[in-house]
DNA sequence: CGCATTTGACCGAA
DNA sequence: TTCGGTCAAATGCG
């Protein structure tokens, strides 16, 4: 069972025209759009209605994902789950414009090593590892496959760290001063991976340790290509995956672009693109207590 | 020439 | 025996 990320559809011309009408001139709309109690009304009042409870769920995601309890509890639970060597599964929207048959980019290099025709599979699954594996000795692996149902989402599977800090794709693109403020204001004892400008994630109750620090800057969401729809986190190829849904607006998705955050697809790009050429990563602020075993 | 991809062969688990 | 995962030779590309 995966979730993918809804997507809300431009609204059509009439539904705009409506809400307009609705909000500047009833009598216009009266005169432009149909009389009053006309079947136009009706349809339009229920499209509207539509969107209003569509609006609604949207804003009560994103209410959601904000929550510093919820968020805590993913982050332990993909830590948790990455130590233990389990295996991370992200669902990951294809691009829809261009070449849509390009594996999704996660910032890393990967190196691919294989592709099998799967048993009852419509597409091939493709196997990569770090293509540093033979300088650091990086195990990292990944499989890709598309879905069977939804060609345009990809399912990734991680597998093992990565022992390089390789990453290709800049973490953020954030104003130096603003950065460069942040970490100065950050907790004397925390790792500098204070990057962003919009911090979140401070669990209630863990107040005096190095609180984990998340940025939420919309900018490492808007710099990706492709943006993890869900994330499952499971042990092997078992069925007791534990699903972790990370829903997040795909690139295109018109609503509230400017004022809604989702903290937890940014973390998903950043759980995936932990390598920094600067050395420290923002992975050490959410995984403060996984060993680096790099040097 | 060096590196990445492709693809059939091979291997181990179920 | 089947199937998922990996290996490695052949091939392509810059």
């Amino acid at each position: 069972m995966h979730v993918v990320a809804p997507q809300l559809a431009p609204p059509p011309l009439s539904v705009l025209l409506a809400a307009h009408f609705d909000r500047r001139d009833q009598s216009n709309k009266e005169r432009i759009v149909g009389g009053g109690g006309g079947e136009m009304d009706e349809v339009l009042a229920q499209i509207s209605e539509g969107f209003r409870l569509a609006g609604e769920l949207m804003s009560e995601l994103a209410a959601t994902q904000n929550n510093p309890a919820y968020l805590a509890a993913r982050c332990h639970a993909i830590a948790d789950a990455r130590e233990s060597g389990e295996k991370v599964t992200v669902m990951v929207a294809a691009q829809r414009t261009g070449n849509t048959e390009l594996p999704p980019d996660d910032g890393y290099t990967w190196r691919k090593y294989g592709q099998k025709d799967i048993l009852g599979s419509r597409y091939p699954r493709s196997y990569y590892r770090c293509t540093h594996k033979n300088y650091y000795g990086c195990e990292a692996k990944k499989k890709v496959q598309r879905l069977d149902d939804d060609p345009f989402t990809y399912e990734v599977t991680y597998c093992g760290n990565h022992t390089c800090l390789t990453s290709t794709t800049p973490l953020l693109t954030l104003p130096t001063a603003a950065a460069a403020a942040a970490a100065a204001t950050s907790v004397a004892n925390s790792p500098p991976a204070v990057l962003g400008q919009d911090l979140v994630m401070a669990p209630a109750g863990e107040q005096p340790t190095p609180t984990p620090l998340l940025s939420t800057s919309i900018h490492l969401g808007m710099s990706w290509p492709m943006t993890p729809a869900s994330l499952t986190v499971g042990e092997g190829s078992t069925s007791t995956a534990q699903q972790v849904n990370m829903v997040a607006t795909a690139a295109g998705a018109g609503a509230a672009r400017e004022t809604d955050h989702y903290p937890v697809a940014d973390l998903a790009d950043v759980m995936f693109n932990s390598g920094s050429s600067g050395g420290s990563s923002i992975m050490d602020g959410i995984f403060s207590s996984h060993d680096r075993r790099d040097n």
